[in-house]
DNA sequence: GGTGTTGTTAACAAGTCGTTCACACCTACT
DNA sequence: AGTAGGTGTGAACGACTTGTTAACAACACC
C-alpha cells in the first residue's frame, strides 16, 4: 500500500496523526430513531457529536448548534420540503444537509439537490457510508490551506513559512528558497538529528545521490548568512557521520569535560585560508 | 466558528451573475459512449464544455485540461481503482470526482468516497441528476476562503472589490477582471509572499499546468497599470523562486549603492558584474 | 461579419540560484 | 601517530526562473 513514501515536508510540527475530519457536531432529523440509534454509535466511536432530533429547529436554535452536517428526511418537513431545504442551505451555507428518503423520483432528487442538500441517499443507508459522505462534503471546504504557517522562534531568529524568509531582529537574512526550506525542517525539528538522506529527500523531494555534497553546501550557506545577523549563538551543530541538528545554543567556555560532538573551535579553519 | 460571515463571497473563477454553476468544463471516462452522448446534449444546453474518453489521461494532460469535474466508472481503473482516485485527489484537490458504476456494495462506495471521490452514483443514472450533483459539489468549492469586499487602501492605491476596479486619486486604472482579481489577491494578503501556484490557484481557479507563464504576465501588467498612476510607490515585489508579495513601499532611491543588492558582502565581487 | 478587447501562449533576454568540483581541514579508527 | 573517509569552504559553470514583448486565439459588442 506503498502509494507514496514521500514524506511530506508539511505539517512537521504539532498536528495529531489522522487526517480525516477531526470532530464534527451532526444532527440527525428523522422519525425513525433506529437509524439514529445505528449512526450515533459509529458517529461517537469517531468522536463526533450528533443529536437526534424529531423535526427541524428554527433557525437560531440551528445557528447556535452550530452544526457541521444535518442528516434529514424531507417527510418531516411537509410539502414545502424543497424550500424549507433552500431557506436552511440560504442561512447556514457552511453546513452540510444530507437528505435520506426511502427510494425517490429522479425529479425529488434533483429538486433537493438544486435546492441545496449537499447529498441525497436512498434508505435503507449504512451508517459508514452516511458518514464518508458527510466526510466527503467536509473534505471540500478544506484544501485550500494546508500548511501550518507557524512563525518559529529560536535564539535571535524568527521563521516564517508564509514569507519564505527567516529573520533577525526584523531584518531579512535573505535566504533564497531552499536555503529556506532547509533551515525550515531543521528548526521544525529542535533538538533532532537529522540524517542528510533523510534531509535531501524532504527538501529536494526525491532520493540522494551518492556522493551528492549539496546539504553540506547548504548548511555551510545557511551557517554563514546567520551568523551575519546573529553571531553570538550557535544554531546547526555537525554530527560527523550522521547529519545535522538544529539547536539554538550560546557557545560555552571551553571545557575539556565537553564532549566530542561539541565542535570546539572552528573559526582555526579560516586563518590558514589566505595563502589560497 | 463558521456561521460568522453569512455573506458570501463569489469566487474568482468565473460566474457572471446567475447564482447557478456558470460554464463547466467535465470530462466523462467511460466505455459506453451512449451515456456520454446522452449526458452531453444536457450539459451543452448548459454552457458546459464536456469531452469524452475511455481512459484516464496522465496528470499533466488532466491539468491541461482545467477540468472542473471528473465522471469516471472506476471499472475501467483496474484493480487499483481506489488508488487512482486517490492519486487523481492528490493530485487535483480542486477537481471533482464523480464515480458513476453498476450496482455496488457499501465497502466499494465507501472506499471510493474515503479515497476522495466527491459523489457515487449507480447507474443507470439520469443526466438531470447527474449535473445536479455536480453543481453541488461545486457549490462547496467556494468558501475557502473569501476575500475582503471591503476597499484596501494601500499607497496611493484604493482596491474597491464592489467595483472590481482599482483607483489612484479617484481615477480608474482600467484593470481587466482577471488583472483586478490578482490585484486584489495579493492586496488582501499584504506582506505575505504567495506562491505562483498559489495564485494561479486562486484567481484561475485551477491547478497551474507546468510551464504556464500566465501568472507573470499578468504581474506585469498590473505593475505598468500601476505605474502609470502611481509611478512613486513599488507594490508588487517579486520572491525568486517563490512568487511575488503586496508591499506599498518607497523606493529607496536616495542610496547610491549600498544596500540594493546583497549588503556588505564580498559576495558582490562576482566577476563581470561589478563594472557594469 | 467586422472590430476591439481580453486572455493565452511562445520566444528571447537578463538574472539568479543550485550543483559540482577542487582542495583544506577534521574526525574516527587501526 | 597515521590514514581513510567525512566535512568545511570557495568558486565557476550551467540550468532554471523571471521580465518583457509580441503574435495568436477567444470572446463580446456593434
Amino acid at each position: 500500500m506503498s502509494i507514496t513514501e514521500t514524506h511530506r515536508v508539511e505539517h512537521l510540527d504539532a498536528g495529531p496523526s489522522f487526517a480525516s475530519t477531526p470532530a464534527l457536531r451532526i444532527a440527525v432529523v428523522d422519525r425513525d430513531t433506529g437509524f439514529g440509534t445505528v449512526l450515533r454509535r459509529r458517529a461517537e466511536s469517531l468522536g463526533w457529536q450528533q443529536r437526534d432530533l424529531t423535526q427541524v429547529p428554527a433557525i437560531d436554535a440551528l445557528v447556535s448548534m452550530r452544526l457541521h452536517a444535518l442528516v434529514i428526511d424531507p417527510t418531516l418537513l411537509g410539502p414545502q420540503w424543497a424550500e424549507t431545504i433552500e431557506y436552511l442551505r440560504g442561512n447556514l451555507p457552511e453546513m452540510a444537509i444530507v437528505v435520506t428518503t426511502a427510494p425517490s423520483s429522479v425529479g425529488q432528487r434533483v429538486r433537493g439537490i438544486r435546492a441545496g442538500a449537499d447529498d441525497w441517499i436512498t434508505k435503507p443507508c449504512h451508517p459508514e457510508e452516511l458518514i464518508a459522505r458527510i466526510e466527503s462534503i467536509m473534505r471540500r471546504r478544506k484544501p485550500a490551506q494546508g500548511l501550518t504557517r507557524e512563525p518559529i522562534l529560536a535564539g535571535d531568529l524568527s521563521i516564517r513559512a508564509d514569507q519564505f524568509q527567516a529573520f533577525c531582529e526584523g531584518r531579512s537574512l535573505d535566504l533564497t528558497r531552499r536555503e529556506f526550506e532547509l533551515l525550515h525542517l531543521l528548526a521544525d525539528n529542535p533538538g533532532n538529528v537529522l540524517e542528510r538522506e533523510e534531509i535531501y529527500q524532504r527538501v529536494w523531494g526525491f532520493q540522494m545521490a551518492h556522493g551528492d555534497r549539496s546539504v553540506d553546501v547548504f548548511i555551510r550557506k545557511l551557517r554563514q548568512k546567520i551568523a551575519l545577523f546573529s553571531p553570538d549563538w550557535d544554531y546547526i551543530h555537525t554530527h560527523f557521520g550522521v547529519g545535522y541538528r538544529f539547536s539554538p545554543e550560546l557557545p560555552v567556555a571551553e571545557k575539556p569535560a565537553s564532549i566530542k560532538t561539541a565542535p570546539a573551535k572552528r573559526k582555526t579553519a579560516k586563518a590558514g585560508k589566505a595563502a589560497a
